[in-house]
DNA sequence: AAATTGACGGTTA
DNA sequence: GTAACCGCCAATT
């Protein structure tokens, strides 16, 4: 009985990072997501640290609101610390502890159903 | 081939 | 609340 992902196909690997960054781009301003969001998302819900490669490592990415990608705990990426003061800059408020407050801006897409056929 | 490394997530102490 | 683990998986060493 297989419970986890078999490896990806380098086609389903092209499709994923296509995905990841179709997703970021859609992110509302103020608003931000997890990396286990965007996976889940994608139909890969255990690569969520593949979320956060693609991210890290596509030319893309440097269009993209990145920025408003966080951990689950509401941290910022480690090493860019630019990422606090973008998301402050659209409003995004950050608790005492340093995270930001997800209650508040975390993305709530009901409404919105994602499709990576179109 | 084996071990380590992360823009991660969840459970446990 | 924090911290230490464990599971996860592609890329790197």
């Amino acid at each position: 009985m297989k419970d986890y992902p078999d490896r990806m196909t380098p086609q389903q690997a092209r499709l994923f990072q296509s995905d990841v960054l179709n997703i970021v781009s859609q992110i509302p301003h103020g608003k931000v997501t997890t990396y286990g969001t965007i996976a889940t998302l994608t139909g890969w819900p255990s690569h969520s640290r593949m979320v956060g490669r693609t991210l890290r490592y596509s030319p893309e990415a440097e269009t993209l609101p990145c920025h408003r990608v966080v951990n689950i705990a509401g941290r910022t990426a480690p090493g860019w610390s630019r990422q606090r003061t973008l998301l402050e800059e659209e409003g995004v408020t950050f608790k005492p502890n340093g995270r930001v407050d997800m209650e508040r801006h975390l993305w709530h897409f009901s409404a919105y159903h994602y499709d990576s056929s179109t």
